[in-house]
DNA sequence: TCCATTTTTGACTGATTAGTCCATAATTGA
DNA sequence: TCAATTATGGACTAATCAGTCAAAAATGGA
């Protein structure tokens, strides 16, 4: 075992190693990100080895080297792109003082201005239209990401009811789920090319309905 | 020029010839469901024609004698598996005597209580994920079957408020296109593995949000 | 019986695929 | 300076890809 110490769990930091070797030229988070967006924008079956090596400006080998293989760089880029995604998700759900708000705020934060990023749709999204629950791995990784959201979207729909305005006759599981629903309904219309505009009114739209 | 007469649009139909050819050995219909049925599962990228013939049993070139190439194939049923599908929602949309109720099981239509087929999800909904806008002829496809639906929907929902089902306050184009996007979130949590019971109540929820 | 035509069958093709090999370079500690 | 180790670049590989070719078979009409 040449590991003398690993301090940082976070991969893209060099390890301390017993003997130095040759440093890594590239940025292996810049590089990540590149594959991100290439998975994203493509998908997975539709994206080459020869594509992500281009996107990422690394060489063949540096790829295999730093990432594994193309499936090991998906599962990677996928749960970069939800951990950071989730994140922003939660920043606009809690951020307003009022819980109505938030669930707005969430669902118009979906909904980017510029054309080019909001056709990209999710890429979370993405990965359950292409592998649906064919890959156990993947759905495992869905469910843990799902689970922390849910509960928070379950939390404010509950504030919002003790402060009176969420409809008290609703259960609150229920409508976190039909929230959830209702993000992935726009994630795709979105991927199909539809209107910031449209998408923000049915954002609006949709919070209404669960007014008291 | 040897065709004599073609009566019929359809090409499953086998055309009259002037001099008659050998006649083709396969049912070009069920080839076709077969090909409906590989892509509709994994996907246009992830299939190979390979795949295809197999699912078909057809051999090679008589696949690309009588459907084209992949490209094409792909075209031809998404096509008709939307047709079939948009008729199946009318259906359900139009029957009832009540607006409402024709709602609930335009939802409810999405949910097989069969698992495999309910985590095929849509093949409509696999087309957008997988392609997005970045083809201009899958583009004018959905617009085209969209178009035609989205007027029935929002009819449906003004009869709905004729009758004083629904809520009298929402506009219904907002309210046909809130359905819209509920429908597509379903059908990508079907194939994300959600459970039947869990989207029947949602359905219901959904629903309920557009009552008076 | 032969002709014109299309289907079928199976082999074939050139391109692309994911991934590997290997020689060389760069690094630190001995 | 050398040993140990990892990174890099470029050539390579075996498999699979979408699609084609060509010969044989099947049909109805001449």
């Amino acid at each position: 075992m040449n590991v003398i110490a690993s301090f940082l769990t976070d991969q893209s930091i060099t390890r301390y190693i017993s003997v130095m070797a040759r440093p890594r030229e590239f940025d292996r988070d810049a590089a990540l990100t590149a594959a991100i967006d290439v998975f994203w924008s493509k998908g997975f079956a539709a994206t080459s080895t020869e594509d992500l090596v281009q996107a990422m400006n690394i060489g063949r080998q540096s790829f295999y080297n730093a990432f594994g293989d193309k499936r090991q760089l998906y599962l990677e880029a996928l749960e970069t792109y939800q951990r950071n995604a989730t994140s922003c998700h939660l920043g606009r759900l809690t951020t307003p003082a009022s819980p109505l708000k938030g669930l707005l705020d969430l669902l118009v934060g979906l909904i980017p201005d510029d054309d080019a990023l909001r056709c990209k749709g999710c890429m979370g999204a993405g990965s359950i239209g292409e592998f649906g629950i064919t890959d156990p791995e993947l759905v495992e990784m869905r469910e843990k990401m799902i689970a922390v959201f849910h509960a928070k979207v379950v939390e404010r729909i509950r504030e919002g009811q003790r402060l009176g305005e969420v409809d008290p006759n609703v259960d609150a599981e229920q409508a976190a789920a039909f929230i959830e629903i209702t993000m992935t309904g726009f994630q795709l219309a979105a991927r199909g090319g539809a209107g910031a505009q449209e998408l923000h009114a049915l954002a609006a739209f949709a919070v209404e309905r669960l007014r008291a």
